[in-house]
RNA sequence: GGCUCGUUGGUGAAAUGGUUAACACAUUGCCCUCUCAAGGCAACAUUCAUGGGUUCAAAUCCCAUACGAGUCACCA
């Protein structure tokens, strides 16, 4: 028997070859430089924040080179798999626009390099392992999970080399013969890789991040094809699928810097071309004095979930995980205001080798820069459509007061130093709240300022809203109003002149207009008062007054 | 334990042998000011993990040490 006949023992209904795949998905016709790359998630979680960084990164690669940008679903390992993570992989490159050219979802394929669901393209693995089984370069591999066990104990203990390589491999030299003789007898067996290298040589490996870097060759014969499901392992997987679907780069997490020896042996065996690779750094957290992994179950804004329910615009959340995947696009962002994220000439070289903490607070004021720009119109609506999802109350209140609502956030933001109030829109209404007469059905604490003599506060208010207010009156008018009030009921209205003799006075013009922001929004910190009284009008005024006299 | 990578301020980082170690965020203070926000100004690493070495000159090159990270599954 030959390994050719062992193979044909093995998979006796695949008849197709490497070759004959490589005319069904030839090399893509693109223009010089077009990068070909893929995001290609295990649905064995939610997407989250690095994951993110990842798809990112390839799409930036993709349209800045006139490139492809796929999308591929490792499904390989059934037992792990996650309802409804392939879901949310796509309800967010929708969210945050970054879609991919081709993919495969719902029963509906995009594009000629297809399927893109790794449990869809069995055969075409299965032809792989046969071919590298019938020249002897895989083997199928009887040792059970306990032999496999004893091995790597024994190994700890004598401080060898951990793995099944040289003579661990027990069926590397088996005959065909006599495997054929053992998967007749229905013994369980991986296909493994019949390793030709030798761990005392190096080659030199050039990642397009971390630059040269020598590694020893790979001798381990690691498994390829697993037992039960005949699922390709990853390894496998990455060499045929980025063979064949033409990567040119491949953008994956730095956990697997560490095999990449493997793969470049594989690689080699094919005679194929390796793609290049760009390793990116883990995205780290720090926990108290310590610093480790981001981790989707102790960090909340790990996962994807966070930013949407917070309501983060996405262009910040985008521009949050660039700034931290390229140490330049902040101030290239800083340069190209209005230009598309996607122009960026993103360079692997400027990628820190390290990993970066995430930090929510660069997100906060990337975020609130973007939100501060927002026309008063554009904001509601995205306000709105949050509220829509993640807060049913807000959500009310805001559609049945839009023109308030759109007044109140025009506060201050046209010009060129706009208020930056809001890191995102779950934000907005608690600062907000006081406008909406509906909210005012909650505890009331007034925050008062100097001047807290509950009759001196409504005498304040009633003369004024009497015989001062006029709803017709500009800012200024308006202005000069309150300082003849203030200085006729024995408060200074020039702040430098109060400084300078504060006890001649009952307060300063200061203390005066506190009074009034406070009963009308209970807070002692809001935008500009004349803006607020100007949307609230007169009536308002005065009922949120008699609440006043009610509550405090 | 083996292999690989890393270590510049609270955070992200720039600088790739040559004056006072960019910039951004955060923090603090001052100014402006009817509060807040915004804005303006300023402070914040005498030092680049530590110890040696090379050099006229080192955060930058070399060596060692320490610490941190990743990986060593029929998981990706």
């Amino acid at each position: 028997m030959t390994y050719k006949d062992l193979a044909d023992l093995i998979f006796p209904n695949i008849d197709k070859t490497p070759e004959d795949y490589e005319k069904i998905y030839p090399e893509r016709n693109l223009k010089e430089g077009a990068k070909v790359v893929r995001y290609a998630p295990s649905p064995t979680g939610f997407m989250h924040i690095g994951n993110m960084m990842s798809a990112t990164i390839n799409y930036v690669l993709a349209k800045s080179s006139g490139g492809v940008f796929f999308l591929r679903n490792e499904d390989t390992d059934q037992a792990r798999t996650v309802e409804g993570a392939v879901d949310f992989i796509h309800h967010i490159l929708n969210h945050y626009n970054i879609m991919p050219d081709e993919y495969e979802y719902q029963g509906k394929v995009v594009g000629e390099y297809g399927p893109y669901i790794q449990s869809e393209r069995i055969e075409i693995y299965h032809a792989f392992v046969k071919y590298l089984i019938s020249i002897g370069r895989a083997y199928p591999c009887f040792l059970t999970p306990d032999e496999l066990t004893e091995i790597r104990d024994y190994q700890q203990k004598s401080k060898k080399r951990i793995g099944i390589y040289g003579k661990y491999a027990k069926c590397r030299d088996l005959t065909p013969d006599e495997a054929a003789k053992r998967i007749k007898n229905g013994e369980k067996f991986v296909i493994r890789f019949k390793s030709q290298g030798d761990f005392n040589r190096k080659f030199v490996f050039e990642d397009l991040t971390q630059g040269k870097i020598e590694f020893p060759e790979n001798d381990l014969d690691v498994p390829i094809m697993k037992s039960g499901d005949l699922l390709p392992t990853y390894h496998f997987a990455h060499l045929v699928d980025d063979h064949l679907m033409r990567t040119t780069h491949v953008v994956r997490g730095n956990e697997w810097m560490s095999s990449v020896p493997l793969h470049y042996e594989l690689f080699k065996t094919f005679g194929y071309k390796m793609p290049k690779y760009i390793h990116t750094s883990l995205i780290l957290k720090k926990d108290g004095d310590t610093i480790r992994k981001i981790s989707k179950r102790k960090d909340p804004e790990a996962l994807m979930f966070y930013y949407e329910e917070k309501g983060y615009p996405i262009m910040a959340v985008i521009d949050a995980v660039l700034t931290i995947a390229n140490s330049n696009y902040e101030e290239w962002r800083g340069n190209n205001p209005d230009k598309p994220f996607y122009e960026f000439p993103f360079s692997p070289k400027k990628m820190s080798p390290s990993g970066a903490l995430f930090d929510l607070d660069k997100l906060d004021n990337i975020s609130k820069n973007y939100i501060a720009k927002m026309k008063a119109t554009e904001l509601y609506q995205e306000y709105k459509n949050w509220a829509e999802k993640y807060n049913k109350e807000v959500y009310d209140i805001i559609s049945k007061n839009e023109t308030d609502t759109i007044k109140f956030l025009n506060i201050e933001r046209n010009g060129k130093k706009p208020r930056k109030d809001y890191e995102n829109y779950a934000g907005i209404f608690d600062k907000s709240w006081y406008m909406y007469d509906e909210a005012w059905n909650r505890d009331i604490e007034y925050h008062l300022g100097k001047i807290t003599d509950k009759d001196e506060i409504i005498k304040i208010m009633e003369e004024y809203l009497d015989n001062y207010y006029n709803e017709e009156d500009l800012e200024e008018e308006w202005f000069n109003k309150i300082k003849e009030l203030c200085t006729k009921m024995g408060y200074q209205e020039n702040m430098k002149v109060y400084k300078e003799n504060p006890n001649n006075y009952k307060g300063s013009i200061a203390d005066f207009t506190m009074v009034m922001r406070v009963v009308l929004t209970t807070l002692d910190m809001t935008p500009n008062l004349y803006d607020i009284m100007q949307i609230l009008g007169k009536e308002r005024m005065k009922k949120r007054l008699e609440i006043f006299k009610l509550k405090y």
